[in-house]
RNA sequence: GGGCGCGUAGCUCAGUGGGAGAGCGCUCGCCUCACACGCGAGAGGUCGCUGGUUCGAACCCAGCCGCGCCCACCA
């Protein structure tokens, strides 16, 4: 080792990661592992396409969680030696974009108006330009292996004829169509969204009821409406059809206060007889429901609120030009000066809001194109029942999936924004042309809407490796293998890329879909900005380092929601330090020309290592398999600093530091390069800067081999051999605190309980016991407890005060005599003895056995 | 209205039919020649409540209470 690398591994006692990140991540970077050659099948490769981000966007905590799984599936594949491409890009989210560009444009005293389309498009590629890498180099700062050198971006040319070549297709195919239909438009971003981007919230109304008198003069209707101002565009009442109290008067009519219109009385199942009056006033144009009955019962149908929010010129003169808040002020009083609100109640319930904007959706009849999407629906739920694409945990997002997908509606895809993917749609009069190239001849207009950014997301795992062309890199990596996400978008973007991989490539996009949990801020509310509750990853990073705010979130990711331990990264944190110390002390100790070697380990404590650790790696990799990355952390750690550090480390110390260190060098070096095998996936950085210790050619450990667990270094005996060893250490640390024994103090004692003299001297090293020979008679003895095998008999001594540790030891016989009761009463229970597996009750009399001796022995 | 999840040590969470676990915090003792981001030893829990199944339940079943989420066209 050169002399200036191992000056650095003598001072440095603690890991720097600040220092080494950015070192580490060029030399992987330089060796350019991210980047694969498109070569090979499918099948022998492995590959993701990580959600693209916003280009707008920053890192957060889901990004950072997303991305730590995400890397760890790709890093653990990498060094089983797939050609490994994690695919890399962001996304040009429509509204979002087009709002924070809106916005900037706004502080600048301009509108995007004032700008025109075109020049509001470049702007947008313009701010592209400025911002859009800041989330790259977030991603290098987790350590990502992304594939940075193949970068896409859903508004790329040629990503965008992807989506042109569906849309056509789909057109064609009769699925896309135009039509005037009910939408929830959006007053705040001025355009139509999906059911999907309305989000319910509660909302204190009043619950207006409001007479409308009947036709033929005798009496009056009433109705129950919380909007009195839609009524302007009422065109009927429907009663329920079994409704005693209407039933005579179905195929009358009623006159619409304010306005004059004749409403026909119809009888329409939808009713709820319970809820208010049990008569409904039907305003096709602008509720969900009443446009439903509309259609059913070819009801007219009236807008009076406009896209822009206010009334229109369909309703009486003087509500038009109104906000529709207003207008119903006015609606009110107009009717309470008529005398017909007849009653008025607080009431409270669920209203929809625009997800992006925040304002209250505004129901209307709107000409917008939509996707029939129940074709596209029923292979996407196929191929999740058959179990071709797996959810992690199956449930419950198997079924949550396959709810969604059974009862599917269509899909609103115009959006009337400018930032987007354009519909390939023209018009001339009466003409409509849906194609990929623009039209011939004159006169044709294209449609100026965009599609929802959903519809290119859905094409993400195959449009960004070129798809429709037949590329090499969509021949090597395509399908992906795995799909990590949250659980929020499994119906936005999930389904959506299912249902059209099959439709457009006839294959899985991808086979499984791990859900990852959605991480709250510490106090257990929503992380989010303008609450304050966000915590930067990027922050977290820069103080504690990529690997501990890795670790960290692995490790408290379990469950569906999870709030965010600063413990856990302090706990990552001091494990990529434990792992940086360890590597010092097995570096600076072993000797000279020293190799990794797990062969013909002679001692017994060897063996006990290399046991563990196969039995680790084993597990290990199949919780990862398993996408159960919490507990494979945990355990990663356990074994390293529980076993590892602990107690090996310990026991090899007098071999590592005698002459003959040879073998113990190479059984210490081989744990520590298996050590860090297993944890670079997790804790990239550190273990990488670790391997670059290590003695030999090694080249990178991001593309060195992954451990398969050799089940021939299993040993029990030695497992079991080592924990009696490690229960008599406890045991007797335990004894020097019962009896108050001076730190630095040997206790001498004899030892009688058949341990081997190499373990009985690690005993005593660890417990800092001295054993004297079992014939040897100086001393009185003061005490004797029992240890694994037999007892040991602790000799009178300067090193403690017998007074003090008598008291002390009353209360280990206490616990000792309950646990013998327990014990015998459970044995006593004859339907135990005869019903409980065998080896239960075998165990339970072992352990009555070894409590009685314990007890017997114990003495002062 | 329907569905789902959660309720385990002071905090954040694992465990999911056979003696209650981790990290942090706390107590006691240690600067022991890798690490005080450390080492050793401890204290701390009627596993939300009530019934049931079982030789045996934190774990399975039923009901209830509390918290949260998703879906849904009762105005």
């Amino acid at each position: 080792m050169p002399a200036e690398r191992l000056r650095a591994l003598e001072e440095r006692t603690r890991y720097e990661p600040a220092e080494v990140e950015g070192r580490v991540f060029s030399r992987w970077e330089e060796a350019g592992i991210f980047h694969p050659e498109p070569e090979g099948t499918p099948e022998e490769n492995f590959s993701i396409a990580v959600p693209p981000p916003n280009v707008t966007g920053v890192l957060h905590m889901g990004h950072a969680l997303n991305g730590a799984i995400q890397d760890v599936c790709i890093r653990l594949a990498r060094m089983r030696g797939r050609r490994t491409k994690w695919i890399f890009g962001t996304d040009h989210a429509g509204i979002g974009t087009e709002v924070k560009v809106a916005e900037a444009l706004a502080e600048e005293g301009r509108s995007k108006e004032e700008l025109g389309r075109e020049a509001f498009i470049e702007r947008v590629w313009e701010w592209r330009r400025e911002h859009g890498s800041a989330i790259v180099e977030q991603y290098k700062r987790l350590g990502a292996s992304l594939d940075y050198a193949d970068e896409r971006f859903t508004m790329d040319e040629h990503y965008q004829r992807a989506v042109t070549h569906v849309f056509v297709r789909l057109h064609e195919k009769g699925l896309i169509y135009r039509d005037n239909y009910m939408v929830n438009w959006d007053p705040g971003t001025g355009s139509a969204v999906s059911d999907l981007e309305v989000v319910q919230r509660h909302v204190d109304d009043t619950l207006y009821l409001i007479d409308y008198p009947l036709e033929s003069g005798s009496g009056a209707l009433t109705v129950a409406t919380v909007r009195p101002e839609t009524m302007l565009a009422d065109t009927a009442i429907a009663v329920h059809p079994e409704d005693e109290r209407y039933s005579r008067l179905v195929g009358e009519a009623a006159v619409l206060p304010l306005v004059g219109r004749r409403l026909p009385i119809v009888a329409d199942e939808h009713v709820d007889p319970e809820f208010g009056t049990g008569a409904l006033k039907i305003t096709p144009g602008h509720d969900p429901n009443d446009f439903e009955i509309g259609r059913k019962h070819s009801l007219d149908e009236v807008s009076v609120i406009g896209e822009d929010g206010h009334i229109s010129e369909a309703a009486p003169e003087r509500f038009q030009g109104l906000p529709a808040d207003e207008a119903r002020k006015a609606v009110v009083a107009a009717l309470e000066e008529e005398g017909l609100i007849s009653g008025r109640q607080p009431y409270s319930h669920d209203v929809p809001h625009s997800h992006r904007s925040g304002r209250r959706i505004e129901p209307l009849i709107s000409l917008q194109w939509f996707c029939d999407m129940n074709e596209l629906a029923r292979p996407a739920v196929d191929v999740v029942r058959d179990g071709q694409i797996r959810f992690h945990p199956e449930k419950p997002w198997t079924g949550v999936y396959l709810d969604w997908l059974e009862n599917i509606r269509p899909w609103c895809v115009s959006r009337q924004l400018w930032w987007g993917h354009q519909l390939p749609v023209w018009y001339r009069g009466d003409e409509t042309y849906v194609g990929e190239e623009p039209p011939e001849g004159d006169g044709w207009e294209r449609d100026p809407d965009v599609l929802d950014t959903w519809f290119s997301s859905a094409l993400w795992p195959f449009a960004t490796l070129g798809w429709p062309r037949e590329t090499p890199e969509l021949e090597a990596f395509y399908p992906t293998d795995v799909l990590v996400t949250a659980r929020d978008i499994i119906f936005l973007w999930v389904a959506r890329m299912v249902m059209m991989g099959i439709e457009f490539t006839g294959k899985l996009p991808f086979t499984d879909v791990p859900i990852t949990s959605i991480i709250q801020a510490p106090d257990g509310r929503r992380m989010s900005k303008s609450l304050g509750t966000g915590i930067d990853p990027l922050e977290e990073t820069e103080e504690h380092g990529a690997d501990a705010v890795r670790f960290g979130l692995l490790a408290m990711a379990s469950t569906q929601d999870v709030r965010y331990s600063h413990q856990r990264v302090k706990q990552g944190r001091d494990l990529a330090n434990k792992l940086w110390n360890a590597s010092r002390l097995i570096l600076m100790g072993v000797g000279e020309g020293a190799k990794p070697s797990a062969a013909a380990a002679e001692s017994v404590e060897d063996r006990w290592i290399l046991s563990r650790l196969e039995r680790a790696t084993g597990r290990v990799t199949g919780l990862i398999e398993g996408f159960r990355l919490s507990p494979a952390t945990l355990e990663l750690y356990d074994v390293f600093w529980s076993e590892l550090c602990d107690w090996y480390l310990e026991l090899a110390k007098p071999r590592l530091y005698s002459d003959d260190n040879a073998a113990v060098s190479g059984v210490l070096l081989h744990a520590l390069e298996r050590c860090l095998q297993l944890l670079h996936p997790v804790m990239p950085f550190v273990t990488e800067e670790i391997w670059s210790y290590l003695p030999g050619e090694r080249g990178l450990l991001a593309v060195a081999p992954w451990p398969e667990a050799d089940d021939s270094l299993i040993d029990d005996a030695a497992e079991r051999a080592l924990g009696d060893v490690i229960e008599a250490v406890t045991s007797l640390r335990r004894y020097r605190d019962d009896v108050g024994a001076k730190p630095s103090a040997l206790i001498p004692a004899r030892l009688e309980a058949g341990f081997a003299p190499e373990l009985a001297a690690h005993i005593a090293r660890l417990a800092r016991f001295e054993f004297l020979a079992p014939d040897a008679s100086d001393g009185d003895v003061f005490g004797t407890l029992a240890v694994p095998g037999g007892e040991v008999h602790v000799l009178r001594s300067h090193a403690f005060d017998p007074e003090s540790a008598r008291e002390r030891l009353a209360a280990r016989r206490e616990w000792l005599g309950k646990e013998i009761e327990r014990a015998e009463s459970k044995l006593a229970n004859e339907r135990f003895v005869e019903r409980a597996p065998s080896e239960v009750v075998e165990e339970e009399r072992r352990k009555l056995e070894e409590h009685r001796e314990a007890l017997r022995r114990l003495s002062a």
